[in-house]
DNA sequence: AATGTGAACTAAACCGATTTAGTAAAAAAT
DNA sequence: ATTTTTTACTAAATCGGTTTAGTTCACATT
């Protein structure tokens, strides 16, 4: 019962350690290693229940057949269902998933990084804080294989997987504006992020494109760290005199959740007084009191295309073309713009 | 900017690995390294940005520093939130989190179980399928550490973190009783799982402590591979002649919302008609219409006992003894049963 | 002067694989 | 009959650490 060694296998042929080694990795053929011999070490090998010890060869292979994936917070559910799909996918690679979170703090994603290539991960997918560039610098000057997901950094050319946060902010806004809905607000965090930065810019595009003069002070950037309180103070704003919104954007799922309790508390009508889309969405969405129209990441396609990158990166395709993929997050429409 | 290596340091240095990686090892003192060489090799070990190679540490101390974490799904709102505190506490312990996600299926299961191990993950933290019991029976006697979480194997004893499912629904019961709702359905999942089978004998001992003769017509077990077609019937004849229930429990958060949708389908007024009870939630539930009362899990909780469990047990506190950790569930009063 | 003691190190084995550079014996070629 | 080639293996180095069992030298002891 207790675990067998190659080098068990190997005495109780009466072989090296070699030639039992190559016939389980299947090089036993393009070594000249007998049929009868294969045969032989195969049925023994499989009768002990003989395992790899994984460490062993990723120290002298140096590989490991793990990837490492860093993300903001796996409690998150975006980024929750990423993971299982990058999961799932990498498995089905016969890779398996090692995985940290950064709780947003860039410090804390710089040990992680460094963390995850000591124990000799072949490769990173990085949904990034976005303020480290100088460690994703590093990772390209050591040639590890990485893919950046949902966060890139504008000025690094690599591998990333990205939505279009812009089309998609857009897309969400045209939405309203079709519906006749002009005093449009916006409630989103502070640009740290680029992510935040493109939806910012994506509402602006769409309500230029309506010949409509955007306006501060529908727009609400919250502090990434005490949105949960200013964000009280940003809906009182827009709903009131002079604001008066018929309509929000809220570009993330949790300050919808917020949101919606705000308005209410602030006893506000939705749609009838103020249209609702989301961007991103929580699973409940569709339940909530009016359904909530929102725009949905492609959380499946996220996670299985940063997989097939970085693949093909660690099985070296050296062609060093930086290979990216730009996403389109599309509109469910639900009840809460009035639409239906 | 190449990596440096413990022969480096002996190397530049004129001292032997030895010395090197005791010092390193914070072993210096008790090694009588003198406190001159002890500062040279911290020194240039930090100029130099020394860190270990993870695997060559682990194959040669038989420890990884790494405990493997085996769920259904990590996309499930449920265990997203479990593996974000087991993460986070096993961070503070030093630890990294290997994660993978069983599917429900005993046979992956197996195989990720033995995965784990191979990687010489020094302890397991396992949400079981419950069909497993062989590989639970090895991991003791191979004395692999581990902890069950959420599901455990009523007949093996081990250490285990649970929520006390019984008292959990019978709470949830007695809420509604206590609002006289006397016709309550339940609506469940076939008992595979242990946790299933205790939240049916809660519903059944609340309704008996009421002096209620439980109605087989109002216990809705559906399958677990077809529940979500099967709850439409489930639901149809739970409201309708003969039967019309005025309240009904949900054992898991996802039957919830299946349920919710198909209640709103079927036009009927929650809670004025029936009341709902939730088992588990969605972080969305206070949102829906009507908000959701739910039996909360204490996520955060079962993610520290099991870490720090798991960690006595790695840490070799063999008194042998099973370390079981028995968690409530507990109510949130929201509007879904009238009582607000 | 011979012996013992402690301080400050180190050589070499080891963890469990993979891999390079062979070798011995049989078969084929000259 | 000798050389070459092929077949079927294997010894030993290697990956990058940790650990066991010493060793060397200065100094104190008898």
């Amino acid at each position: 019962m207790k675990k067998i060694l190659i080098k068990d296998i190997a005495n109780a042929l009466n072989l090296s350690k070699t030639s039992v080694s190559l016939v389980l990795n299947k090089r036993g053929d393009e070594n000249k290693i007998s049929k009868q011999t294969q045969k032989k070490i195969l049925d023994y090998a499989k009768k002990h229940n003989y395992v790899p010890n994984s460490l062993a060869r990723g120290l002298s292979r140096g590989k490991s057949e793990t990837i490492g994936l860093i993300i903001p917070d796996i409690s998150d559910d975006h980024y929750a269902k990423i993971a299982g799909h990058i999961e799932k996918k990498a498995n089905d690679y016969g890779y398996v998933v090692l995985y940290a979170s950064s709780n947003k703090d860039p410090k804390n994603e710089s040990k992680l990084i460094q963390s995850m290539i000591n124990r000799q991960v072949d490769g990173l997918i990085l949904a990034s804080t976005q303020q480290n560039s100088e460690d994703i610098k590093l990772l390209k000057k050591k040639k590890v294989p990485f893919v950046l997901i949902d966060r890139i950094y504008p000025k690094i050319k690599t591998n990333y997987v990205l939505v279009d946060n812009f089309r998609g902010v857009q897309t969400a806004a045209d939405h309203l504006l079709n519906l006749n809905r002009r005093k449009i607000g916006f409630v989103t965090l502070k640009p740290g992020l680029d992510a935040m930065r493109q939806r910012l810019l994506g509402y602006k595009e769409a309500l230029k494109k309506f010949k409509i003069n955007s306006n501060n002070s529908l727009i609400k950037e919250l502090n990434n760290v005490n949105y949960d309180n200013e964000i009280k103070e940003a809906l009182e704003d827009l709903v009131r005199f002079p604001n008066s919104v018929d309509a929000i954007i809220f570009s993330t799922h949790y300050l919808t959740s917020l949101g919606l309790r705000e308005l209410k508390r602030l006893n506000v009508k939705v749609p009838h007084e103020v249209a609702i889309v989301s961007f991103d969405e929580l699973g409940a969405f569709d339940l909530v009191d009016p359904p909530i129209t929102s725009i949905k990441q492609p959380g499946a396609d996220i996670g299985d295309f940063s997989v097939d990158i970085l693949m093909d990166e660690i099985k070296g395709s050296k062609d060093g073309l930086d290979k990216t993929r730009m996403l389109e997050a599309f509109l469910i429409v639900r009840k809460s713009c009035g639409a239906l």
